[in-house]
Order: structure tokens, then C-alpha cells, then sequence
RNA sequence: GGAGAGGUACCGAAGUGGUUUAACGGGGCAGACUGUAAAUCUGCUGGCUAACGCCUUCGGUGGUUCGAAUCCACCCCUCUCCA
């Protein structure tokens, strides 16, 4: 058993910021299970690595014999959160909803401990659903406007002419009053959860309660290694990618972007980092993409997830990995033999990567779009950088 | 309710009657190079067609015109100020 300061310090490394340390302490010193909430939203049910920088730090707390608490978003799902658009998010049924939540947990299983005394799903509709007016003017009259106002993502949208729907001003207090019904005694989030996460302690206090300690981890830059990785921006590692796209996305960050995703995705310190930077920057990349197909798959993917990339890219040895691709015998147009892989939105596309030089039959470059070609069993068609397809002659 | 500003391709943003599939930037893709799907440089970046070429796109719908992203009418949406 660790002692408190020991677990303090754990629980505190990686953090962006803890309010506050003392009463993290404090909790901690109760010797009983703390009740360690984080919010999911199950509109997205896809995670990635992003989301789990924060599931590893709730990961933490079961290990150290604290309880998860998930929230499920369902409520507010159902009447769907418009932050940051101003486009209308379609509403979610109740069957998305469901199968979304399912995903969701089928994911955060990979990294969540979910034995049943660990882990405690809820859904906010729970309490949310039955609220009558009175009860959410209540909830609304322990927030002022400017307070709203002083949000950060509030005060960008409304100074640079954005749209902001009023309904979307009660939403932290949802949040918050969630924190209130399950007695949250911690509360989980990203730095842009800062400000609902800290709408949970007032609430709490108002409510009689102790206010819960709010934990803000860093936000994971994507593979561009500027916006914070999400979805709807294609720059994320999903958590249910194949180990070959793992891989190849960790593979294409740049530098910098990689010594950070070390210390969020590993929590290396700085010093162990310094020594990683001695090395050569590709091996240490690999070796990144490598835990990270570790992590989410086996060691065994991992390891042949590397073998493909160092076939592909390093030795240039395609025919081992390539899929197989079954193509009709005879003379075929090279645009339509393309067009087989499914890997293409059009043909213009396709004519264009073959002018370009992108397309290889059997290491022969193909640039003339007008091309016809009589392909052999097992020759290697290579379309760019990532399509690469042994074709079978039926 | 009144006054004003605005809605352009994946995103940001030019363009105010005609060589406009629409400048420029970002993103994406490709090539060269490399240490990797990093970095850098260069090119490409509506759809269909074997090809001539055809079709589609500037909030929506109509209209004016030989010709409209550009002019007119109505409608929808956003923002600002006033009430």
C-alpha cells in the first residue's frame, strides 16, 4: 500500500493542474474509496488517444483501489451539444445512444479497470430527465451570466461574432449537477472541461457537499501536432485502429510532436525523455508506435505492425504485405485496375495520382493515364504511399 | 419592432456582369529528397467520358441578360447596435 504523499504525487504527475493539491490530500488521507468521475459523451462513440490520457489517469485511481465513476451523457446527447458549431447536430435516438454507449465502453475497456467494485456507470438522464422548470431555475440561479461569460470558449465565440445558443449556458450546470447526484468527490477532464469541471465544485458546495477536486490533464495534440486531436479533424490514433494504421499514423508525426505524446501516452518524466533524444529519432519513434500498438492490440501485433513498416518503407519489400486483390484475367484500362482497390473517391482522382507518378505495377512507374495493362498473378500494384495490393488473376 | 453588416469550394479568405472550376493561405494528396507516412522543395487538389467534349459549384427560389458568384425580387440563416 502506497502512502498518501506517494499516491498524491502519482496522481498528480501529468496533471495540467489540480484544485486544489491540499484537498486532493485531504481526500486521499480518508482511507476509503474515492468516488472519481468522468464525463463521456456519447456522441462520438469512437475513441481515440486523446481520450485516453484521461482514462489512464482515471486508471490510476483504480489501481490505487478508487472507484470510476462514468457518466454517460445520455441526457444531454439526446438534446445534442452545439459547442463550437453553428451548425445543428442531428439528435441522437435512444439506439444510438445505446450502441454508441456500448462502444464506448467496449473501448474504454482497454484501458479502464471494469471489474463491477471498480467501476460505476451512470447515465444523467438518470436525474436529468425528470427535472421539472423550477427545479433547472433553481439549478440556473447559482450561475450569473458574466460568470458564463468569463468561459473561454464563451468569450472567444461571442467576440469573434459566433453564435451561442442560451441552452448551450446549461450545460456546465448539467455537468456540474451531475457531479452533485453522484457525489463526486473528484472530477476527471481536459483542460477545456476547466471551467464545467470547476461549476461542479460550486454546485457541490451549494448542495451541503464538500467540493470535488478537479483534475485537469493536458489536451494530446494530433497527428499535425497543432489542433488538439478529435475526430471531426482527422488527426487522431483510434483506439480500435488496425495495428498497421497505428503504426503509420505514429509514424507520420513530426519530432516534437513525439517527446510529448511519450510524456502524456507514457508518462515518461523529462529526464527519461532526455535520454530517449540521445538515440535516433526514428527508433525512438518506433519504439513509440510500437507501445502504442502494444497498449491497444499485443505485443505480438506490435511487433509485426513494425516488421510491415520496416518492409514497406526501410527495405521498400512490398510483396509480403500487400493485400490481395482479385482482378478479372486479360487487358485492363490501369485506371479501372486502380479503381479495384476501393482506396479512390473518383477516377479523376486516380488520373491524377497516376500523372503524378503514384502508380506502380511491379516497380514500373505508370504515367500515362491511358494506359492499358495485362496483369500477371501476383504482380505488386502500388497507388501512392499507402495502398499497395498483390493481384490475383480469377 | 428599427438600423447596419454578412452567408463563396474541406476550412479561412479574395472576387461585384464575360478567357471564373472561381485569386491567395491552410489542410489533403503526389513526386523528389531523407532518418519515417518527420522536416524541406516542387506539383496537384469538382464529377463523367477512350477521346472531342458534357455536366455540376459561390445560403435558397425565381427573374433580368447573348452571358450572373457578381444586377433585381422574395425567402432562410448569422452577427452588431438600438428598442
Amino acid at each position: 500500500m502506497k502512502t498518501v504523499d506517494e499516491q498524491l504525487n502519482l496522481l498528480a504527475q501529468g496533471c495540467e493542474s489540480v484544485v486544489t493539491r491540499d484537498e486532493l490530500k485531504k481526500k486521499l488521507e480518508l482511507k476509503r474509496p474515492l468516488r472519481v468521475k468522468l464525463g463521456c459523451d456519447p456522441t462520438a462513440p469512437d475513441l481515440h488517444l486523446g481520450h485516453s490520457v484521461v482514462l489512464r489517469k482515471l486508471r490510476q485511481f483504480q489501481d490505487l483501489g478508487h472507484k470510476a465513476v462514468l457518466i454517460i451523457g445520455d441526457y444531454t446527447a439526446l438534446v445534442g451539444d452545439p459547442t463550437g458549431q453553428n451548425k445543428t447536430r442531428p439528435m441522437l435516438s435512444e439506439a444510438d445512444i445505446e450502441r454508441n454507449a456500448t462502444t464506448y465502453f467496449e473501448q474504454a475497456g482497454k484501458v479502464l479497470d471494469t471489474a463491477p467494485d471498480k467501476l460505476e456507470i451512470r447515465r444523467n438522464s438518470e436525474w436529468l430527465a425528470g427535472m421539472r422548470l423550477v427545479d433547472v431555475l433553481k439549478l440556473m440561479s447559482q450561475m450569473t451570466v458574466a460568470r458564463m461569460l468569463e468561459r473561454d470558449t464563451f468569450e472567444k465565440r461571442y467576440k469573434a461574432d459566433v453564435p451561442i445558443g442560451l441552452h448551450e449556458f446549461l450545460y456546465p450546470l448539467m455537468q456540474g449537477h451531475d457531479s452533485v447526484m453522484i457525489q463526486a468527490d473528484i472530477e476527471l477532464g481536459g483542460t477545456d472541461q476547466l471551467f464545467n469541471n470547476l461549476v461542479g465544485r460550486d454546485l457541490l458546495r451549494d448542495a451541503g457537499q464538500e467540493p470535488q477536486v478537479v483534475m485537469i490533464l493536458p489536451i494530446l495534440e494530433g497527428l499535425d501536432g497543432v489542433e488538439k486531436m478529435s475526430k471531426s479533424k482527422g488527426n487522431y490514433i483510434g483506439i480500435s485502429d488496425t495495428p498497421k494504421d497505428m503504426f503509420g499514423k505514429t509514424m507520420s508525426i513530426g519530432d516534437e510532436l513525439m517527446w510529448k505524446w511519450y510524456a502524456l501516452l507514457f508518462g515518461k518524466t523529462p529526464g527519461e525523455i532526455a535520454d530517449l533524444k540521445k538515440g535516433h529519432p526514428m527508433e525512438a519513434k518506433k519504439a513509440l508506435a510500437h507501445a502504442i500498438v502494444a497498449q491497444y492490440h499485443d505485443a505480438a501485433a506490435a511487433d509485426h505492425a513494425r516488421g510491415d513498416f520496416d518492409k514497406q518503407f526501410s527495405k521498400k519489400d512490398l510483396a509480403d504485405i500487400a493485400e490481395s486483390l482479385s482482378v478479372p484475367a486479360g487487358e485492363t484500362w490501369i485506371v479501372e485496375l486502380v479503381e479495384k482497390t476501393g482506396k479512390f473517391k473518383s477516377r479523376g482522382d486516380i488520373r491524377r495520382l497516376i500523372q503524378q507518378g503514384g502508380v506502380t505495377l511491379d516497380g514500373q512507374k505508370i504515367t500515362d493515364d491511358k494506359t492499358r495493362v495485362t496483369v500477371n498473378n501476383g504482380q505488386i500494384l502500388k497507388a501512392g504511399k499507402l495502398v499497395v495490393v498483390k493481384l490475383t488473376v480469377a
